[in-house]
RNA sequence: GGGCGGUUAGCUCAGCGGUAGAGCAUCGGUUUUACAAGCCGAGGGUCGCAGGUUCGAACCCUGCACCGCCCACCA
């Protein structure tokens, strides 16, 4: 591609995504390398749910590590970063057995062989789209590599893992009170539950005390359940209660007796002080029957109806419909004393919302102890950083406190179970293939019907992807990975499970730090959802703004685990900075010959060195932004110096030297675009590889360049104290052409009187470029400025500047701007004045704040002055 | 009940001990040959409240208020 190829006038993101795009995968430039002698960084990306849809979730939180990893990569390192999907048993399950039901089907019906058929066409079918969808966000992904969570290699690692934690002892069964959701018809584990405050209400209900005509009321919240009660509670200690002891208590609707129970856990103060207890039923209870030998009656199943153990008058009712029933029979006998309004915490599952119903059944469960002992030590001692830090807290809060895993689920889609039951000894074989019969009776041997809960396997996404159990070059050569990226809502689902999986099965940890993205809302800080039709859905915008808009917009916003608040607005306006680029670059190339010149040194004007001196600076700034993860700073320097900088100023200084026809500063600006569009790359990939492949001598890829370095030699304090002087000079004089009214194309006379030898100097040899930049017809130096001539006065910096327009100016707006200028001026010199004339501050603070602070107050009452006479000289001839 | 975060310009947010910042929005000017998705200029804030520490506080400490999350077995 040749220079001479014109860019169009305004950029145009479609064809320029869709061509580079390609070319990076065609030329496989985000292979990871499993032998390279470059350090090496590495990635897994969060397994994308096959059933998902992008979402803006998704796309902060791919994006900022995608930075991470062409910034890294093109400072050299040998990136791999492995993308992948997960299977999502019980989202997949829903949504098929959904269609199944709309054609009168159920699981059942076709049965587990069928079942499985249709979930992997479903799969083959729509993991593609997420797939796809990610593609679009230009994440410089080695789909070369890309895994599934139920592919045949990670299915091996899944089980490995089962197997030899339960040849551990780390992995048992057990019959326990579990939750479990009635329409999805599984149990789950606690963390799959989201607690909601519902407004309920408190059943006060007697139960006769057997043998006597008293009473004892006890106040439920789930008055249902006292069906399946199989004893009454109160405070050893209560001593309204303390004539039940020993006694026993009817229990109505069922006339069964109960025994009256003591236990420190019952709450004298909370309702009547006298507890129902439901071992079957309730968390509490459970424990306190364990506890006290009571039996479990069981008289809600798993989907939510009532048991035959519930009675004739209740079997196969829906559980909230038996609640209404005993509420009615309790009420005709009279023994529902009173009904209170209720707010109280219920849980729900967190896949479909529905109430979560505590379930006595066998299940299998992680003793997570051991496991997560090292991996609160792994953070402790650093091995494992989080960013930001503070959330390392809320991983310690939950790992301290944490209870054993409920891992099975009964699913089919999902790795199933590798247990086996002896039908006729009932020995359990846990094995990696099924055994052809019992070890111990020869019996013929069932597997469970159960799968694993899905997180179980994500657990192992960091080394599962890279071929473990096998010893292979990718698992040698990239764990442990360097980042993981992804939102506080999964720090205990997965995070802290990887880690403790990592820790126990490689012995080194998953990744070093684990970056925390916020959440996305909208501007009115709402969380982004279907129902409140506020989605921003990052497909839309990319089509309407373009992928770089969108990426640096994220960017922009990302403040380390901050939630943020996303607008169209704003994209519009990285849209317009993207197209600011396009725009600089048109004027570069358009001014490129097709060969670079050499940069001779004595030929660098002060705008050329002034620029170089700002892009080392900002190199410099950029990478200390980029190791802190601060997006948003780093994208807002990039802004600001790309815009304001390199636009306003330089390249229009950069006119003047090329009308002037200095070689040396066509190739200052080539290099310094070439420069910029590197620093730009990680964060618009799209845009800056297409108008990097116009520069002359550019390589195969801006993906692979090397990443700008801030050069030592650059720094150049001269030339920025000259630039800050030519900028005040220009300002000041278009803001007294603003405010005077006087048209753009009035040309002015400037008069500056002489201020100091040197900075008078740098005017004088600049003069060309400050006629420019401000308009004048002729910049004259002078030894002073006449009075009362209507010259409109101003300050910058050290001099003193005299207007002269071609027609009389309205000088009135200028006599208000002094005024406020001079009452400015005057309080911030009060303010200083009056700290020094603080002793302690003289005394105790640091000299150079003093010395700051003396300094600035000669300067301002410099400027006082002058503008004080600027005044008085307009007051006259006014 | 425990924990975490927030409160700074109209909006969204930086700043976290020494002159209050950005983007957008607003107002005024402007078709200057890279860009009207532009250019030039301007206005706008006792940094939630009350105490304290300090020569000095938006910033540190204490308390309070209001918002938002997370965890939790008062039925």
């Amino acid at each position: 591609m040749s220079v001479k190829d014109e860019l169009a006038k305004a950029y145009d993101p479609k064809p320029v995504e869709e061509k580079w795009g390609r070319f990076w995968l065609d030329e496989g430039l985000f292979a990871g390398e499993a032998k390279s002698p470059k350090p090496k960084f590495s990635m897994v990306l969060p397994p994308a749910n096959v059933t998902g849809i992008l979402h803006m979730g998704h796309a902060l939180c791919f994006t900022l590590p995608d930075i991470i990893t062409r910034w890294k990569r093109m400072q050299g390192h040998n990136c791999l970063w492995l993308p992948g999907t997960d299977h999502a048993s019980i989202a997949v399950h829903n949504v098929i057995e959904k269609r199944l039901a709309e054609k009168g089907l159920t699981r059942e019906k076709i049965g587990r062989e069928e079942f499985l058929r249709i979930a992997w066409d479903w799969k083959d079918k729509y993991a593609g789209v997420i797939t796809g969808q990610l593609k679009k966000l230009g994440l410089s992904l080695d789909w070369s590599r890309e895994r599934f969570t139920m592919d045949e290699g990670f299915s091996r690692a899944v089980i490995q893992v089962f197997v030899s934690l339960y040849n551990e002892g780390l992995i048992y069964r057990d019959y326990f009170l579990v939750n479990r959701c009635p329409h999805c018809r599984t149990v789950l584990s606690d963390i799959e539950i989201e607690h909601q405050d519902l407004r309920g209400k408190l059943w006060h209900i007697r139960y006769p005390v057997e043998g006597s005509d008293e009473f004892v009321t006890v106040a439920t919240t789930r008055p249902e359940t006292m069906l399946g009660d199989t004893a009454l509670a109160v405070h050893p200690d209560d001593e309204r209660y303390a004539r039940l002891h020993g006694r026993r208590v009817i229990l109505p609707l069922q006339n069964r007796p109960l025994p009256v129970i003591t236990d420190e856990r019952v709450e004298r103060d909370f309702g009547t002080g006298a507890v129902k207890v439901t071992p079957a039923h309730d968390p509490v209870d459970f424990e306190l029957g364990k506890k006290h030998g009571l039996d479990q009656v069981i008289v809600i199943d798993g989907a939510g109806r009532m048991t035959e153990a519930a009675g004739p008058d209740f079997a196969g009712l829906d559980r909230f419909a038996a609640r209404a029933k005993v509420v009615e029979k309790l009420t005709a006998q009279g023994l529902l004393v009173k009904v209170e309004d209720h707010e109280h915490a219920v849980g729900h599952c967190y896949r479909c919302r529905s109430v979560i119903e505590p379930h006595l059944s066998w299940q299998w469960f992680v003793r997570i102890k051991p496991l997560a002992d090292e991996a609160i030590r792994a953070v402790e001692d650093g091995s494992i950083e989080f960013v930001p830090a503070n959330w390392a807290k809320t991983y310690f809060e939950w790992m301290y406190n944490i209870h054993d895993w409920c891992i099975s689920r009964q699913l089919w889609w999902g790795h199933r179970i590798p247990a086996w039951y002896c039908r006729d000894c009932g020995r359990i074989i846990v094995a990696p293939a099924a055994p052809a019969k019992c070890d111990r009776c020869g019996g013929p041997v069932d597997q469970d019907e159960d799968v694993l809960d899905t997180w179980f396997s994500s657990a192992l996404w960091p080394f599962g992807t890279l071929g473990w159990p096998d010893e292979t070059e990718d698992l040698k050569a990239f764990y442990p990975t360097d980042l993981m990226s992804t939102g506080f809502d999964i720090i205990f689902f997965w995070v802290a499970r990887m880690i403790m999986m990592g820790l126990k099965f490689r012995g080194q940890v998953p990744f070093r730090q684990v970056f925390i993205n916020g959440l996305v809302r909208d501007l009115k800080r709402r969380k982004m959802s279907k129902s409140e039709g506020n989605i921003i859905d990052p497909l839309e915008m990319i089509d309407k703004y373009g992928t770089d808009a969108l990426r640096f917009t994220l960017a922009a916003l990302a403040v380390p685990g901050m939630d943020l608040a996303l607008s169209e607005e704003r994209m519009a306006g990285y849209q317009a900075f993207a197209n600011k680029i396009w725009n600089a670059s048109r004027f570069v190339l358009m001014n490129l010959k097709s060969e670079r010149p050499g940069i001779k040194d004595v030929e660098l004007t002060l705008a050329d060195r002034w620029i170089r001196s700002r892009l080392a600076a900002v190199t410099a700034e950029l990478q200390t932004s980029l190791e802190r993860y601060k997006f948003y700073e780093a994208a807002d320097l990039l802004y600001h110096f790309v815009w304001h900088e390199f636009c306003d100023w330089y390249i229009e200084f950069a006119k003047v030297g090329l009308r002037a026809g200095n070689a040396t500063t066509e190739a200052v600006l080539a290099d310094a675009l070439d420069r910029i569009l590197r620093l730009l790359h990680p964060f618009m990939p799209f845009i800056t590889e297409e108008i990097w492949q116009h520069l002359p001598g550019a390589g195969t890829s801006i993906a692979v360049a090397p990443f700008p370095v801030a050069e030592p030699g650059w720094a150049d304090e001269a030339a920025e104290k000259a630039m800050a002087l030519l900028q005040a000079v220009i300002v000041e004089t278009r803001t007294i052409r603003s405010e005077n009214r006087i048209a753009p194309k009035d040309k002015v006379r400037l008069i500056v009187k002489r201020a100091g030898r040197e900075e008078t100097a740098v005017l004088e040899a600049q003069a060309a470029s400050v006629k420019t930049l401000a308009g004048l017809e002729t910049l004259e130096l002078a030894a002073g400025l006449a009075e009362g001539e209507g010259l409109l006065k101003g300050v910058a910096g050290p001099f003193e500047l005299g207007l002269v327009p071609g027609k009389p100016a309205d000088v009135g707006q200028e006599r208000d701007r002094l005024q406020k200028d001079l009452a400015r001026i005057a309080a911030e010199i009060g303010k200083i004045e009056l700290k020094l004339a603080n002793a302690d501050f003289v005394a105790k603070a640091p000299a150079p704040v003093v010395a700051e602070n003396r300094a600035r107050l000669e300067e301002l009452q410099a400027r006082q002055a002058k503008l004080a006479r600027n005044l008085a000289g307009l007051a006259g001839p006014a």
